[in-house]
DNA sequence: ATAAACAAGACAATCTTACTCCTATTTGAT
DNA sequence: ATCAAATAGGAGTAAGATTGTCTTGTTTAT
């Protein structure tokens, strides 16, 4: 898996929305210029949005964007799995029949085991994670960040 | 983070070292040969496992490579990241100075908060797990493996 | 001395990322 | 009806990462 810069800007802009008045109809133009992200792209990234149900498109003269749904019911998962694709730490872990490790050393592979249990956990934060937490940290979301240097 | 080809191909060849008798010098060719890795980039990636001290290697006719650490003392977090370099889910778990969430929008940026707990999460796994956990599974590795489309 | 084996670095093909651009299509306002 | 504003969709592209190969050393056992 990897979060690229487009699951970083559909969270962004999302959040943008979620600043905004509720009925306010919002334009990528100004999402774009708000937070420092490059226009034709976010307008990609809000095109993958609409198809998910995130948010709901107005086109023509004074369109634009809105949340489709509270921000509480929008987890970080959903989104990048909406614009990335299901993404994956390692091709064991998605049902890819080219994996190397699983197909050409073992079916019942402890090593794709672990690579899924990895994303498994990574799945977890993402789900549990919404757009709503985000706008409003709590304590337990922001506070215990172990030094991921300190693990080795 | 991303686990590549590199970093899979350094835990299938540790594998297959701890495999071998504990004397055997063992070498690329036959690593190669016997897991159907490219010879040329396993040879490529057990020079950064010997700069790293997880492999000693012995140059000459009758060379190769035998393990430099018992199994139980080699985490797959150590080998990936002595192979990958640091990986990081997204920029922001890193140090990287250019990271754009968190130098154009908060210092205190949550989203970076929750990219930086996922990671640690998939760190802890690597972290406990050992190459010697990878030869002998025990039931609480293989099993607890919950769905990833599961939590969607 | 020679052949076997790793060490190191340059090089190359392919893929992914991170975009841009152009041409619709929709819509509100005149 | 027409025009301008806005998204929709698809093609295209430059840079960088991945996944290798190749060549030229250097070490070492015989």
């Amino acid at each position: 898996m990897q979060v690229t810069r487009a699951g970083e800007y559909a969270i962004i802009g999302l959040l943008y929305l979620a600043k905004q008045p509720a009925d306010r109809t919002i334009m990528i133009d100004e999402i774009s210029e708000a937070e420092g992200v490059p226009k034709s792209f976010l307008a990609k990234i809000f095109q993958s949005l609409a198809k998910g149900g995130f948010v709901c498109s107005h086109r023509g003269a004074g369109g634009g964007f809105g949340l489709a749904k509270p921000t509480g019911e929008i987890t970080v998962l959903q989104v990048l799995q909406c614009v990335e694709g299901a993404f994956a730490l390692q091709r064991c872990v998605t049902d890819d029949p080219e994996c190397v490790v699983s197909t050409t050393r073992m079916s019942n592979c402890t090593l794709c085991a672990v690579f899924t249990e990895a994303q498994n956990r990574v799945n977890e934060v993402f789900a549990r994670t919404t757009i709503a937490d985000l706008l409003h940290p709590k304590p337990q979301v922001a506070q215990p960040i172990k030094s991921a240097a300190s693990l080795n």
